[in-house]
DNA sequence: CTTGACCCCGTACTGTAGTCCGGGGTTTAG
DNA sequence: CTAAACCCCGGACTACAGTACGGGGTCAAG
């Protein structure tokens, strides 16, 4: 066995993730197939854990696994023109930056509730709804 | 009628979510039990709308319902110290900064990816991955 | 050369977040 | 007064994202 593969179980854990889930990410398209061992073994490349990490992350930030799988695979290649990728990387960067003002925007109410906490006034509304109000992309 | 009221299907209409999806948050405790009509008919007050609107933005920035739960329900009040509320809400800042983190971390390499394209030098492997290395919180 | 840890695969199950159904009462416009 | 449009409820169904199961093969240590 290669130094720098992984079995899925290494993979697994040095990523955080469940071994199932790692064969669920493959199946999905958003871990490329690895190669195997004559037996059968999958032998991922180092770089799978990161790969797995960044689609914990971007989930987190509350993308599908599809989006993910088109964040992915944004990249300049032979079947794809610069121009298209550029597009398309333009309208992700876009909605990263309404969700970025989403969160700056909740995160000064919470700001604002804090600074309330210290005044010692009490707030019988819900002060977060402030928050958010009519900017709908 | 009270002018101010919506019906269950007005406000659904109004924040743009399913009627059912109105009756779903109400059983999950998102929205307050609304008072009733002589016939058993919801009479939300019109901040409701804004609320489901909160909740949805809440949710594609990754937040689960539980958590838009507790983000929803901050708020000092007599069954709440300003020390408790001071804590939670602080908590909150730091997980929605390392959001904001992790978006300002894609979002630079999307835009790396785009100075690319403008070169129309070709990337072989997924750039994607060049962020979100190594800071896992 | 066996035993435990690891891997294979397909299939079934789980949790979250809705969404739909259908049989019934209510309200409103004609 | 009746038909359309709306509301009630409980319960079934769906999609997405995993997670578990179980019967079998493989590999490394003793």
């Amino acid at each position: 066995m290669d130094m720098k593969s992984l079995t899925i179980g290494r993979l697994a854990k040095q990523a955080g993730v469940n071994l199932e889930t790692v064969r669920f990410y493959e199946r999905r398209g958003l871990l490329p197939k690895p190669p195997r061992t004559p037996s059968g073994y999958r032998l991922f490349p180092e770089d799978a854990a990161r790969r797995l990490r960044f689609i914990r992350r971007a989930q987190e930030l509350g993308f599908s696994l599809t989006e993910i799988g088109e964040l992915l695979s944004l990249r300049v290649s032979r079947r794809t023109t610069s121009a298209d990728i550029r597009t398309r990387a333009e309208a992700k960067i876009a909605d990263i930056e309404a969700k970025i003002r989403s969160l700056e925007s909740i995160k000064k109410t919470l700001r604002k509730l804090t600074r309330v906490c210290d005044g010692c006034a009490p707030v019988a509304e819900c002060p977060i709804l402030e928050s958010l109000d009519r900017e709908d992309a």
